[in-house]
Order: structure tokens, then sequence, then C-alpha cells
DNA sequence: CAATAATCTATACATATGTTCAGCCCTTGT
DNA sequence: ACAAGGGCTGAACATATGTATAGATTATTG
């Protein structure tokens, strides 16, 4: 019934790379995974489910993954090779300053809905992928502030991490952002929402301008390098 | 073995309120409940794990709460009030900018912990909770603004979300933070801890000056209320 | 075309988990 | 002291889930 065609010229088995072919059973089989664990949440994500919305029986994930362990890890690794990808693809033009702003417009489905259910409970492999993400933003962060864009840090690192940090949190919290203020980070389409403003308005007021005005900066900033905990 | 005292003079289950006297063998599957949560996570934390650590059996916890929904219903609801509890009993001295400065030094064990794991997937009682949260926040940064600490915004609600849904994301993606900055928020001594400042160091950077040069915010500013997706 | 190997299904098994239930024990009120 | 009622236990039940296995099916290869 569902047995459309069989792509088995290919033993992908063999293959060491991932990302070449791919449209095999076994990546159907991911591709479900993905889209369930996007939705429903990883522990809402079985292998009958899966295999059910894969259209196969729950045997075959165990067998093209070893074990739901496999395919979760599986799952984590192409999402962020893809994600990977696409900042690649789209990061040629120019820096931008945080993740969301260069995944926001990724065609992929339900990528962003996978990576903000599983951001919370961390894999190895999305720890890697958040590594390279602060990473990359550091390198993006270093290129805006010497081409004049940003301003300088006392502590670029740190400065990378709390901004990604916050980036990818907002996106794990994206239920309460929507029930907040209307915008779904996770929505693929969000660069055409206007309900999109909502959240990215006060951002870029923050980036601006800062909140704290300047002499209670300036106080903060003394207290905070002196002592710390003088109300 | 485990039975010391047994405070059943006490009818609790005709009291409406709780947070009155509280260390019953209810309060303690409870709180046990709590802390296998907050260390384990809610997939983690199974009917039989939380009755050994609270030293019951297992159908005494289904006896006290009618069902594992209604345990985790009655943790959310406990730990929703004490944070509101913490809150009013320290937020009389002076406006502080964001959630984490209010809760960071509570010695409430592993309320930070239980809030990590729970903000990710949204019950009832943490939806309201967080709406609270924005609310308070929303007042204490009007208080600074009319004091002089905090600039105006074109959007006080909209940053307020914003400051609150950064500073929650950041802890429910603590373990992040901690492995790339050595910075746990969830522990409960964070207040005394020199670690913190690598977190808390570029906050208030951001916080004071904001990352964008004026030229460039200028220029991002008229183009996002002109237009957008111009590059 | 036959052999072979891989894909895939259907079923079964083991385990974990939520929940129920019959009854014991202990405290309390009379 | 005695009856009573609720806290509490231990075991059992139903279900869901991960996983293994035997066999059927299908495509590829010599």
């Amino acid at each position: 019934m569902y047995r459309l065609l069989n792509m088995r010229s290919i033993p992908e088995n063999q293959i060491p790379r991932e990302t070449v072919d791919d449209r095999t059973t076994k990546a159907r089989i991911r591709d479900a995974a993905i889209a369930s664990i996007a939705e429903y949440g990883i522990n809402g994500t079985t292998a009958r489910k899966v295999a059910g919305a894969a259209g196969v029986s729950p045997g075959l994930v165990i067998h093209h993954f070893g074990s739901m362990e496999g395919l979760r890890s599986a799952c984590d690794q192409y999402v962020a090779n893809a994600i990977r990808e696409f900042k690649e693809r789209t990061m040629t033009g120019g820096p931008t300053l945080d993740v969301l702003a260069a995944l926001r417009d990724a065609p992929n489905g339900p990528l962003m809905g996978y990576l903000a259910q599983v951001l919370a409970d961390d894999s190895p492999a999305v720890a890697k992928l958040v590594d390279d993400l602060v990473d990359d933003a550091e390198g993006y962060i270093q290129q805006g502030v010497e081409s004049g864009l940003l301003k300088p840090s006392d502590d670029p690192r740190g400065r990378a991490v709390v901004l990604t940090v916050w980036s990818l949190g907002a996106l794990a919290l994206h239920q309460h952002l929507r029930r907040l203020l209307g915008t779904d980070l996770t929505d693929p389409g969000i660069l055409t929402d206007p309900a999109a403003a909502a959240y990215i308005a006060p951002v870029y007021e923050i980036y601006g301008e800062g909140i704290l005005e300047e002499t209670f900066a300036a106080r903060a900033r003394a207290a905070f390098t002196d002592n710390e905990g003088a109300t």
C-alpha cells in the first residue's frame, strides 16, 4: 500500500555520509519522528506512533535505528546538520545579530519546533549544536563590531553566550511568547507574519538602547565591579 | 520506621487553604515529587520513585493526589504559590529588573530547578505563573522608569514580556549556561557564587548599553518601521 | 531465471508504569 | 476501654512501550 518506490539500489547501510540522496524508508521514519517530536514532544513520541506516521511497522524503526535512543540521536544529528547547512547557505550576505534572525525563514518545516522541544533536555548532539551556534554568533558579532554596527564588549564570549541563550530560550518558551504576544517563533513563515513585530520590536529596542538609564547603569557597574549585594 | 509523627489532628482534607501547617505525609510526598522533578525531570519522575523518596508505598501517592496528573498539578500550584510569596516578601525593598534577580537567593531548595524543568511543557499553573511574573515585571519596570532608573519604552508591555521570557528562558536552558559559562542558575546559593558574574556581567552590559551602535540602531529602526525584509 | 540478501510485517515477550483494592494499624473520640 | 474511621501497605491488574524474532516479500545480482 505505502510501498510506492523502494530505492534499494543504494545500499545506504554502507554509505558513511548521510545527507546525500535521502528519501528512503529510513529517512521517512526519521522525518516522521522529527515531526512527531516537534508537535508532541519527546515523550509523546513512541515507536508505534512514529511507525504509524511513516506507514511502517513498529519493528522497522528499531531495525533501522537500533533503538529509540538511536532514532533520537539520528534526529538530533540530522536537525543539527540541517540547521548548520541552512546557516552556511544564508549567512553569506552580511552578519546578523542572533540565531533566530538567521533561522527565522528556514523553510524546513518542523525544524524550529523540533529544536524548541529538544533544547530543554540536552542531548550530546544538541549541546554540540548550541556550542556551535554560540561560536558562530561570536564570530558574527565580532564582524559586526569591526564593521561598526555593534558596540564592542568587555566580554565578547560571554555576550555571545548570553545573546544566543536568550534567543534559544525564547524559542524553547515559544508557547509562552505566543500566548503573551501572539508571536510564534516556531512558525516557519514568521518572516512574513506581522505578529512577529510584537516580539521583534521590543528586542531591537533593548538591543539598541539597553534598558538602564546611564546614571543607574554606571552606578550598577561600579557596585558590581567593587562589591556585590549592596542592595 | 518512617512514621515518626503523624499530625492527623488536623483533618487536612477539609482545610481549603494549603500553606498553613504543612509537613504531613501528603506534604512530604509533594516535596519529594518536586525534588524529583527538579532533578530528573517530569518524565523521570514515576509514582514508585516518588513513593520511595518519600518513604511511602506507591499506592499512597495516588490515594492522596488522585493521580499522577493531580500530583503534578499540586506541585505546580505549590511552587507557583511559593514563588509568589517569596516575591512578595522580598520585593518590598526597591524594584529589581528581572525575575531571576528577585528569585535568585530563594532559599527554597529545588524551586528553581523545578521551575526550569516545567517551563518548557506548559501546564495551566505554569502559564498562570508566567503571566503573573510578566505582570509583576511590568509593574516593577514602570516603577523603575518613574524613578529614573530605567529608560522608557515604546511598548512597556512587550518589553516586560521579552525581558521576562529571556530570564525564564535562560533558566530553562540552565544546563547550557552552566556548560558554557560555569553559571548554574538553579543553584540556590547563586548570589554568593562568584561564577554567577560570568552571566550577570554580560547581562548588565547589554541592559546598560545595548549592543547596537547608534547609527545602525537608527537605521534598523527606520527600516523596521518603514518596511521589512530589506536584507 | 534462480539465488541471495535486504526490507518489512506481524507477533510475541519483557518491563515499567499508573491505578485499584482488600485489609491492617494507629490515632481519635466517646 | 472500645468502636470507628482514615492513613497506609502490599499485592495485583491493565496498559503501554521498547525490543526481539520468525517469516514473508521484494529487489538485485550472477
